[in-house]
DNA sequence: AACATATTGGAAAACGTTACCCACCTCACA
DNA sequence: TGTGAGGTGGGTAACGTTTTCCAATATGTT
């Protein structure tokens, strides 16, 4: 019997103006911290808004100023590192009047710019894109219509921020690992990219073109093995079920992305080889899941917290300042040694 | 340089109007599938907006009608299980004009009331509350404000739907299957709850109930065994680590969620304690960690994916309809049996 | 042919906020 | 005693939709 009391007009602007004895206008004021207000004034709209228990609407507030909200898109749900950066942006937002609002943007491109779109036509203040897939261009377009930053893509962008990690070098981190553990035969699992533009910019193609880098630098040119699939789980399973196959197999197996290393390891488990004893294991990311005790993955710690924390405290400043220059963030990833990899002689 | 060509006015509806040589009222007709509009207007307004690429402001739309904008919320990004629920809401959102967007409520009361609120303020169409904490009132005087559906909570409601899995047969299933394996001394970890409401309505509370029950009905009662902490990896390490010190140990542990047997796990490796060598797990779930091959934990089946599915339905079904009795949707689990449970003579 | 009933299209008034602008007051200073 | 500046407060017009009418025309019914 969902019936209940009519359904309660919502109490608006006007309600507080007319119980406080002053104009909406005053109101408003007050509840943007705006200039022209004094302190009795603060203090009678306020206990109104207390009495009444106003809440402002953000539909309305959407038409004329802002709304107050951040609207964070990421390709994926089940890859723990980006609960990191979550993290990490409702840890910056903590404190403001923000609230932020999330959508998955699947992997496909039409789909993205759908979920895009749909944050723009919700009166968006700013948007936090994380590894968006995109093009060039049409971020630009989404960044013409609201402040946007963009996590994880490399390059110099005109109308957004970036905050990327570097790929490159934490690739290099983990080759080098390998490579002074006696690893000669160092395969490495990637996300299939094709699109020239990505190539330059995706951190996927990044730390792949690092991996082959540091292979040269390191005389394994030679030994460069890389199967092409995806950033995840079933990814990793396929690409470890290929590389398995090879003969001689490789010693060590660098994925991208330790939801991939999770399928790697589904995969190894199949074929009856233990990690290291076998074949010695790397990931990226350092989520949850890489120290998970039973695993206990060697991987790149990419400081999601801070990432998270970086793109919402570069938004935030952009709001604000709609005209500064772009600014491009780059950390620095630090390698996390754990028990998925061994020297080559533990190696049979 | 973020100059670029002043800020592009938005395209409205009175710009298609104007285009299509047509009223304003007819747009709104069209772009809302409403009656009064003729299949020649409809094509003509629809190549209109096609050519202006006209979105319309929900900000705007927000004021007088609906949104087209469904909220979630849920309490935590690191669950897996809340993934496959996501998906099955996404999954039938497919194809309709709905938009889902996300919000975490954290764990506290009333920083999840807080979300909730901000998710009325921005104009919701209709909220799907993953595993509130909230109090019934709070529920209730949310569901009067939106159409709501609430998943993972028991009890009869007056206003909101609810989809819940039948977690006391759950637990019953993994202590049927336990003892029919031999083990007697089986624990159990569980999420702390001290509300008399919530003991009664939240899902791990009735997990904890099942559990007992089950315990009794197989004439085990004096094996009883319960550890209180949280649902989170944590909380299963902290749980794991106060059960091993019990002189004699259990020979099996029911962890209330995999999150919590992943926690369990960790603090069983620590131990340097073999599963299901030494001791016997089971998790509820089975999210993708569960079907993880190095673990392969035995868990229950709540089929997210059909929960949230189930979910968006009822809510779609209420925005239309918000004078229907309330439903309340209760889903049947299925035991999955894998490789961390073992017959106890198997168990040292 | 007269009348009722659908169908089609539009005018105008909301919806709740903020932005813009103006009026008033007080105070300091010439 | 003017005059200008800074501090306060408010009136009013947007903002872009949907909703609620109403009018005009087409269709069907006696």
């Amino acid at each position: 019997m969902p019936r209940g009391s009519a359904p309660a007009r919502r109490v608006t602007i006007v309600d507080v103006a007319r119980h406080a004895g002053v104009s909406t206008t005053a109101v408003s004021k007050v509840l943007r911290n705006a200039y022209g207000a004094s302190p009795d004034m603060r203090i009678k709209v306020r206990s109104a808004i207390e009495e009444l228990g106003y809440r402002p609407s953000a539909a309305a507030r959407g038409m004329r100023g802002q709304t107050y909200t951040i609207g964070v898109t990421l390709p994926d749900f089940r890859n723990p590192f980006f609960a990191d950066i979550l993290d990490g942006v409702t840890a910056a937002l903590d404190g403001t009047d923000y609230v932020q609002m999330l959508a998955r943007c699947c992997n496909d491109e039409v789909a993205e710019a759908r979920v895009h779109d749909a944050m723009i036509d919700r009166s968006m203040d700013g948007l936090i894109l994380i590894a968006p897939t995109g093009s060039r261009k049409h971020l630009e377009r989404i960044a013409r219509a609201v402040p946007t930053v963009v996590v994880g893509r490399h390059g110099e962008a005109t109308g957004y921020d970036t905050v990327a990690d570097d790929d490159f070098t934490g690739a290099e981190l983990v080759v080098e690992h390998l490579a002074a553990l006696g690893h000669q035969r160092i395969a490495h699992i990637e996300h299939l990219e094709t699109n020239p533009v990505r190539l330059r910019e995706m951190p996927n193609a990044i730390r792949s073109a690092g991996y082959r880098h540091a292979m040269q630098a390191h005389d394994l040119g030679t030994f460069i093995d890389i199967e092409s699939t995806s950033y995840s789980r079933e990814g990793g399973y396929l690409g470890a079920r290929r590389l398995l196959a090879r003969d001689p197999r490789p010693t060590a197996i660098f994925a991208g992305a330790d939801i991939v290393a999770m399928g790697v390891l589904d995969a190894l488990t199949e074929a009856g080889l233990s990690v290291p004893g076998d074949i010695s294991l790397a990931g990226y990311d350092n989520t949850m899941f890489a120290a998970f005790a039973p695993i206990s993955l060697t991987t790149v710690d990419q400081a999601g917290h801070h990432i998270g924390s970086e793109a919402t405290r570069l938004l935030l400043d952009r709001i604000a300042h709609r005209d500064r220059p772009t600014a491009q963030v780059k950390l620095s990833p630090a390698l996390v040694t754990r028990r998925t990899t061994a020297p080559i002689d533990a190696t049979v």
